[in-house]
DNA sequence: TCAAAAGTGTTAAGTTTACACCCATGA
DNA sequence: TCATGGGTGTAAACTTAACACTTTTGA
């Protein structure tokens, strides 16, 4: 930078905050580590950090997702900043939340006793310090906002899945049951949504027939409704 | 503060850029001031300013937009913060970009004056600099979006005004032509909408009936869609 | 008397909801 | 053979979209 014009203006720490989101045996799940920095050194938090001199604050929220998770590709999108004066006892400073949704298939589980991660599910969480309860509700409603317009949900779920295993997330995600037939009609009437010869025998004696979500085609025309 | 655990860390200056709109004519406009610092001093770009240690973002948008317009009662939302490390030529500087809607009617025109303030129609807007131009069209599609879901566009006409200018503002916020009787059929079928005595003879020599948007009404259900 | 905006209903198309039974399989 | 989740269609209710003429009045 060849001049600073604003060198007299105040200055900020300034964080992130990540609510990473996955999806396991039915249940919506949110990924929290064990705070090593004092204050409230060993609590429960989201994952985040600072930002550094050389980062965005994108840049930041996905080096602190690669790092502890070991995922590369991955959904991340920006929720809000959050700025309360004395939102952290530690020190002024400004974090910046995002949302994350990874398939738990890909996560790294070594790196998880690493850093001290843990998930828990959405409907049993302990305590949360500072304001991230206000974050994570906060993505909790993006997300139900954003799964009915797009398919970010299918981040969630591994490459090929079931309509079952489709239907038990849109429920967990929503928190409210669907109709079997009136969600099928509506996932097989969008043409991105393939059917692959694969057969998943895991979750039932019968088997079901295994999906696929062609992004391709999704991308050259973006109709997608649920 | 007691003490900073967070002394090692590198800090910003964090600064509050407004996206203002108001709606006159028939058009959409957005409210813009000449830059009194460098760089592009004199140039056009959204109200903003730095970040004060006493103020959260909300804090310091509100005071931005109260100094320069003279209306202490108006919506204000966050949109997003935009943290590109050379976004601004002027030195690093994390922005958290704002929109706002008021009524131009409450608007002090002085002010205008005194920093150097300028409404601009939507449709006819000039080069912006830095990251303006992204911020600008982010606050656009999240009022689109929003106006059809909640009554904000409420805020941008004076509290009495006729269905033909709300449905012009309908228009000129979501850049299309709209049907006379299916939008008033959505508009009168709703409760809050209250239809008063008062005809207001400027727009036309018959005269139309002024409404009001009833807000007590509306927070006890929030049951809006148009 | 006419120009200009206000005001007013109906019908067809499309979407959403509610609902119940048979199928295939492994234990 | 039976328990379990997979798979399938239709009709009613509701919502949305398309569409044209009469009214009022000031200039």
């Amino acid at each position: 930078m060849a001049q600073n014009y604003y060198a007299h203006e105040p200055k900020y720490n300034v964080a992130v905050d990540c609510i990473i989101f996955g999806f396991e045996e039915g249940k919506l799940q949110v990924l929290f580590q064990h705070r090593n920095i004092e204050p409230f050194n060993g609590e429960l938090t989201p994952l985040g950090g600072f930002v550094q001199q050389d980062e965005t604050l994108e840049d930041a929220a996905y080096r602190v997702l690669t790092e502890r998770t070991g995922i590369e590709k991955l959904f991340l999108e920006q929720l809000e900043a959050f700025s309360e004066i004395n939102r952290d006892p530690g020190g002024r400073v400004i974090s910046v939340a995002f949302y994350a949704l990874l398939n738990k298939a890909d996560y790294d589980k070594s790196l998880m006793d690493q850093f001290n991660c843990k998930w828990l599910n959405i409907d049993n969480l302990p305590t949360l310090y500072f304001d991230h309860m206000k974050m994570l509700k906060k993505a909790v409603v993006r997300l139900q906002d954003k799964i009915t317009y797009t398919p970010i949900a299918m981040k969630l779920l591994p490459e090929a899945f079931t309509l079952g295993q489709m239907q038990r997330l849109y429920e967990a995600i929503l928190n409210e049951s669907l109709d079997k037939r009136n969600f099928r009609k509506k996932v097989c009437d969008m043409p991105y949504f393939i059917k692959t010869d694969k057969i998943d025998k895991s979750g039932s004696r019968r088997g079901a027939a295994m999906y696929t979500f062609d992004y391709d085609k999704y991308n050259e025309q973006k109709l997608f409704h649920m």
